[in-house]
DNA sequence: ATAACAATTAAGCATACGTTTAATTGAAGT
DNA sequence: ACTTCAATTAAACGTATGCTTAATTGTTAT
C-alpha cells in the first residue's frame, strides 16, 4: 500500500538532478505516506468545476444573473440596464446558456431569458456569506 | 414613480440618433415601468461577487482548495501533488490568502496551509450539485 | 558565517477572454 | 418583396492572467 514517489520526475529545481528518490521535504512522506492515492483521486473531482466558477467568475455575467434571479427579461431590456452593446450581452449569455444556468425563449422579435434553477442563487448567496463577512 | 429612460444616451445602434424617448423594445417599458431603479439596486450588490467567483474559476485552485479539504498541506507537498513548479502554486496560494479562503501558518522551513472556512466547500458542493446534473 | 532548502517575489512571455465593430439571421409590419 | 428591429455570429483588437525562469527572503543545520 506505500506508495512510490520515483514517478515525479518532473519536479521543483531544474538543475537538479533526476533522482529515483527525490528530497522533497520530509513532511511530504510524513503525512502522505497512504493518504497519496486518496488526494490524488480528490483532484479529478475538480475537473469540470471550474468550468462553472469561471462563468461565474465574470461581474458582468453576475450582474446578468442577479437581474434575472428579479424576472425574466429580454436582451435588448439586459442590454439597457447593464448599459452595454446587445453583441456583448449575447456573447455572455450563449455561456450562461451552454452551461445551463439560464434558459431561452422566443416571443416574436425578442428573446427572453430566465433562471434555470435555483443552484445559481444558492452558490451566489454562499459567496456573499463569504464576502461580507470580516475574517 | 414611473421612470422616464432618456438617462440612456449611450446604447444600441451607434448610427442611431440619440432621441429623448429611444425607441426600445415595447417590452422593456412594459415590464420595467416601475422595477427598474430596483433592478439598478441590484446590480451594485454584485460587484464583489466576481472577484470571489474569478478566484474559483482556475482549475488549479479549486484543486488546492480540494485537496487542502482533506488535510493541511505545505507548499512542496501541494507543488508535488498538483505536479507543479513551487513558484507556480506559491502564485495561486497568495491569491487564495488574500481573498481569505486559506490560512498559512509557518513551520520552520515549510509554510502549511489550511482552508479558512466552510463557505468554500459549500460553494463547491452546490456547484457540484449543478454540474452533475443533466437537466 | 556559510550552505542548503522551502517559499515568495519579480520579470517576461504566451495564451485566454471580453469588448467593439461589422455582417448575418430571424421575425413582424407595411 | 422590402423595411425595420431584435438577436446572434464573426473578426479584430486590447487587456488580463497563468506559467516559466531567475533572483530574493527566511529558516535550519554545519
Amino acid at each position: 500500500m506505500a506508495q512510490s514517489f520515483a514517478v515525479s520526475s518532473r519536479f521543483n529545481t531544474p538543475g537538479e538532478a533526476v533522482v529515483s528518490e527525490p528530497d522533497l521535504c520530509g513532511v511530504y512522506s510524513l503525512s502522505c505516506a497512504g493518504s497519496e492515492v486518496e488526494l490524488r483521486a480528490k483532484l479529478d473531482e475538480a475537473a469540470g468545476l471550474s468550468e462553472l466558477f469561471r462563468v461565474l467568475a465574470d461581474e458582468t455575467r453576475t450582474r446578468i444573473l442577479y437581474l434575472l434571479s428579479e424576472q425574466e427579461l429580454c436582451v435588448c431590456d439586459l442590454a439597457h440596464l447593464l448599459d452595454m452593446t446587445a453583441p456583448a450581452v449575447s456573447h455572455h449569455l450563449r455561456l450562461l446558456r451552454m452551461t445551463r444556468l439560464v434558459r431561452s425563449r422566443r416571443e416574436g422579435k425578442q428573446v427572453f431569458y430566465t433562471l434555470n434553477d435555483e443552484h445559481v442563487l444558492t452558490i451566489i448567496r454562499t459567496a456573499q456569506e463569504h464576502y461580507q463577512e470580516e475574517s
